[in-house]
DNA sequence: TTGAAAGCGTTACCAG
DNA sequence: CTGGTAACGCTTTCAA
């Protein structure tokens, strides 16, 4: 697939820290002093060495280098899409928290493609000490190509986890919205829900349980794309078959910011007409007008837990146990509800 | 799940593929190649081979391997904010070129800060092959940690390089805005700037030449901070101090989104009161109401164009000069202007 | 099919 | 202050 452009005799050779030494007249061990800043070495013999690496053009192998100082520490970081606001913000959290231990970390961008992830496990091991993420294969497949390394899974909704995972509850979250709603004193109540994967998601699950649990009728839900033409596209879907719907929860904040435009379009007012409550908690729905509603997810929480028990994974010492693993989202109310 | 004693002091030591030989009762060779799946050995063997790894936990050293097969690439991407969009962008399409030539590729966040940057300079170049990214130290500290590696720097607006940079030019984009909104009827626009920086922005250069050519007063501008909020604090005050302004340039995407929000709060309908026009060209530019206008950057390009060239940089074949590493910022009219 | 030996490039530990 | 020598953990010859 990749041809690896070689013109031949082009490949200079590696210059080594053995060169240096030559070309400087010293051993290998002044070499690595003088790189290495160390004490024990005369100034005139360092200026020298140091001349003479740059000269040559010499840089250190990392692979060497890692091999004899077992110091670095390595995470991968696999999320399915860097561009979904989503996984920007919880990168950026796990990349703050992996910053702050020094450890380096190697992004993945799995392009939701089980194509893509499937060929980032076969490589990612090989590469990292731990990996951070979110996989949408069976468990086992991921299994397999991690071997024994520490895998910490971010909120991922499924309910079997052979591996640490971060889960998201959202439910008592949900379960405010609804209620918030119904204090507003709406009584028909619509959910924008997540389309694409198979069953019915996790988050329906939450807005059924609430809607129920306040006698409303929990039916009212419809699919829409992971997209704000997706939710602006399933407002209206929804408003069709349900024109007496008077507030809406969506799945996540993507699909509610597409769902406001589409308000604004067909000239409902929110939240006058239409009261509209998204789930995550983006800074994004920040800079909409009016400003999101949101059942909230801490995304740095996200992110620095999972950094968190990688560590703890990594040194073998106290594990978190699964009901230490969660992040719970929180009702924000702003203008949009 | 297997979980290693959590005594404190207990820190197993690595398991390496010697262990894993006396394990199984082969040689260190029969277990590498066992492991990496060559054909030349029997399957029984390969199998307790395997078996025994398990057993121990064994995971390859990826240093030791990497030492001895030179055939992985990794790059460090380095950028100053992951969640300003633009830069989200950018790094994604980076990790996306990356991916296609089986890169693999660190991100260094550094939280817009000289620390986090110096930080990030000291420990890179032991990380990885090349880099790729955007600094804002002078040039002479970058090439003093980069030492011999290639270095390709992203988008920024300075006039001396002694790296390989990519240069975004404005210059016809905001020209062919400025006309765009001549011919819309508009005489008095203003320039929403960055602020910050202590040099007026380039951007700033590239409006005032195209409304000065336009026989305009290109002395209209203001710095905002690079914020939504910023946008529109910085709108307000340019229509305080200018109030006949019917269409306002911006530095880029982020301000003009919140000088969008702000004409709204304001009571000035966009665009037929008030023309916005940003840069960057973000998706995001597409879920606000109306769709924002913008200078539009190819930031796929932009990424796809740096790892062009450090692949080349590091095959020493054929580098891009100067004059190829451009990209056009073009406009794209939506509903703001 | 398997094993012994020779590196890969670097740093650590002792000598001098 | 400097230089041998021995790891570090793995893969690649080359023999057996």
């Amino acid at each position: 697939m990749v041809s690896s452009s070689s013109v031949p005799g082009t490949e200079p050779r590696k210059v080594t820290i053995h060169d240096v030494a030559r070309s400087a007249g010293v051993s290998r061990q002044t070499v690595s002093r003088a790189l290495n800043d160390k004490d024990e070495i005369d100034g005139t013999t360092k200026q020298r060495v140091l001349d003479a690496a740059r000269a040559l053009g010499y840089r250190p192998s990392r692979f060497a280098r890692g091999l004899v100082r077992q110091d670095t520490t390595t995470i991968g970081l696999v999320i399915p899409d860097l561009l979904n606001p989503f996984f920007t913000e919880v990168a950026a959290a796990a990349l703050e928290a992996a910053r702050s231990r020094g450890w380096h970390v190697v992004v993945y961008d799995t392009a939701d493609t089980a194509e893509e992830e499937r060929g980032t496990l076969q490589v990612i091991s090989s590469q990292v000490d731990a990996v951070v993420g979110y996989f949408s294969c069976p468990e086992d497949e991921v299994e397999l190509f991690t071997r024994g390394m520490p895998v910490v899974l971010i909120g991922r909704e499924h309910r079997t986890a052979r591996f640490s995972s971060i889960r998201i509850d959202g439910e008592d979250g949900v379960h405010a919205a609804v209620a918030h709603l119904v204090a507003r004193g709406h009584a028909q109540i619509g959910m924008l829900d997540h389309d694409g994967r198979a069953e019915p998601s996790i988050r329906r699950e939450w807005f059924t349980a609430a809607a129920t649990s306040h006698g409303l009728d929990a039916g009212m839900v419809v699919g829409a794309d992971q997209s704000a033409d997706g939710g602006g596209a399933a407002l209206r879907t929804l408003l069709t078959t349900h024109p007496d719907i008077t507030a809406v929860l969506t799945f996540n904040d993507i699909i509610a910011i597409g769902a406001l435009r589409e308000a604004r379009r067909i000239g409902r007012s929110v939240p006058e007409e239409l009261a509209v409550i998204g789930f995550d908690g983006l800074q994004l729905g920040a800079v909409v007008e009016p400003p999101l509603t949101s059942v909230a997810l801490d995304t740095r929480k996200l992110g620095a837990l999972a950094i968190e028990q990688v560590a703890r994974l990594l040194t073998g010492v106290n594990p978190l146990a699964a009901d230490d693993l969660v992040v719970r989202a929180e009702l924000r109310l702003a203008g949009s509800a």
